[in-house]
RNA sequence: GCGCCCAUCGUCUAGCGGUCCAGGACGUUGCCCUUUCACGGCAAAAACAGGGGUUCGAGUCCCCUUGGGCGCGCCA
């Protein structure tokens, strides 16, 4: 199937998966679903100094967490130099290509020059006519490209349209290090051929690198894939994303208690849009994705509406499953030092007995396991600034004459620790607030808690009537 | 410096010449619900960067200005 669409990620490993990046992933991933093709990775490694294990495994972890799979093998491209090479020589057989033995400190010069006086600093193709015979004594030369040197050079991308570049100002790039490795431009180039890539998907920092890539396809003569350079993900003042401001590895969006759906479905939304509809499934996400409602500008990263959507995403998810997510999340999450380290099946349990409570009041799954902390806590509970304030301004009178009604309810229900509660609210004139607060206090050591009698319910009768006897005087 | 890109509420965006005294979402503020905190409901404030054109008519097309961004390596 000649017409099947072949996206790919192209990530090269010198640092984490950032999150544009993820985007990145992400549509190229869902471009490549919604066609019914494919997307395949490729790892950029070619620059071996900066190139790590460590990061390639984070890049393949963090695309695994958010869910977002490619086909095959994932392809390393410093495995692949030989064939680069081979190109850059069937390129110089053609003439297409020569070798330059301009220094460094030649190239320094001109560029020196020429921003001086004003033109782009580029390469002035001194070597370009001449006869390697004229190569000065024990200088390894580079291989260049013999670029059109007039005329322009037009993209015509599917997002940003079309877009020309002067060929004047775009010089003879490097394709063959002196040293016989290939450069970014010339790998990129054969690898997208080789890899069959109908489609390229990538951040806009590669508009102008896609001009010289596609002087290389010229000259190759091969079909140039369709391109689309999506907008920058920016900081929340504007500037480029730096680490104080969201450049965090995709990892510690998953040590914040962001889930992958809902990450997922923030970050479709920065710079594409579907009408009005800001939920997606993951289903209606692929269904519904196109590059034409890809922005043109760049938007900035804003944590507030990540969160009200993380929010919504833990309040629509099913109880198990957030358990589930939570003790798989658990040892990633910040500590703290009043919470286990892992959950046992008893601690699942309880979880899982509390949580329908809990996922209605957390926005991530750190304030999830927060918010759960009561159910671990070991008596006698420590008591928060507030919870304390509550008990000791005449909260502990109403935990002492409440404590012989519940303990002599004959069933542990809701229903019935609710019935005992509001009697005594009744009889003693006081609006159940004040009641249930001193409670609260007692049962979980803070002021803020699930509702009390779900509270009581899941604490189990022992544990609860042993927390407000604790707190009773 | 040169090249390229961008420009609607604080933020993400809808808008593809008239249906826009500009719609949705987050955030903010107020009210309601309520045992706390959330959730939920209702309501409000909040934008077409500026200036020229084109047109009967411009947020929508063109130009300029301003402001942002990206790129300019024998890095990727």
């Amino acid at each position: 199937m000649p017409d099947e669409v072949v996206t790919r990620f192209a990530p090269s490993p010198t640092g984490f998966l950032h999150i544009g990046g993820a985007r990145t992933a992400l549509f190229n991933w869902l471009f490549a679903r919604h066609a019914g093709g494919k997307m395949l990775l490729r790892i950029e490694d070619t620059d071996r100094e900066r190139s790590t294990d460590a990061a390639i495994a984070a890049i393949l972890d963090g695309l695994k967490w958010l869910g977002l799979d490619w086909d095959g093998e994932a392809i390393y491209q410093s495995r692949r130099a030989d064939r680069h090479r081979e190109v850059a020589e069937q390129l110089l057989a053609a003439g297409k290509a020569y070798y330059c033995y301009a220094s460094p400190e030649e190239l320094d010069e001109m560029r020196a020059k020429a921003r001086a006086e004003g033109r782009p600093p580029r390469y002035d193709g001194r070597w370009r006519d001449r006869s390697p015979a004229e190569a000065p004594p024990g200088i390894k030369p580079v291989i260049r490209l013999k670029a059109p040197q007039t005329g322009e050079t037009v993209l015509e991308d599917k997002v940003q349209g079309r877009v020309a570049w002067a060929n004047e100002n775009l010089d003879d790039l490097v394709l063959l290090r002196s040293d016989g490795t290939p450069t970014y431009m010339l790998a990129v180039v054969v690898d997208d051929r080789d890899m069959g890539i109908t489609q390229i998907i990538r951040g806009d920092d590669h508009l102008t690198n896609a001009a010289r890539q596609m002087q290389i396809y010229q000259a190759l003569d091969w079909q140039v894939p369709a391109m689309a350079h999506i907008p920058l993900i920016h900081g929340t003042d504007g500037a480029k994303l730096s680490k104080r401001h969201g450049a965090l590895g995709i990892d510690a969006y998953r040590a914040m208690g962001y889930l992958p759906a809902a990450l997922r479905n923030y970050l479709v939304r920065l710079g594409w849009s579907h009408g009005d509809t800001e939920f997606f499934t993951t289903e209606a996400m692929i269904e519904s994705f196109d590059l034409a409602h890809i922005g043109r500008s760049p938007a900035r990263f804003d944590f507030s509406k990540l969160e009200n959507m993380n929010g919504h995403y833990i309040r629509a998810s099913r109880e198990e499953d957030l358990v589930a997510a939570l003790v798989e999340t658990w040892p990633h999450l910040p500590d703290r030092d009043d919470l286990p380290k892992a959950l046992d099946a008893s601690m699942q349990k309880k979880l899982l007995a509390a949580m329908p409570g809990l996922k209605e009041r957390a926005k991530t799954l750190a304030e999830l396991r927060d918010g759960a902390a009561f159910l671990f806590a070991e008596r006698p509970l420590a008591l928060d600034a507030q919870a304390a304030d509550i008990l000791n301004s005449g909260g502990r009178d109403h935990v002492a004459r409440l404590l012989p009604r519940l303990a002599d309810l004959r069933e542990w229900t809701s229903a019935a620790t609710e019935a005992a509660v509001r009697a005594y609210a009744e009889e003693t004139n006081l609006k159940l607030g004040q009641v249930a607060q001193p409670l609260r206090a007692a049962l979980t050591g803070r002021a803020t808690s699930p509702g009390i009698f779900d509270v009581l319910r899941v604490l189990g009768r022992e544990e609860s009537l042993g927390r407000l006897a604790d707190q009773a005087h």
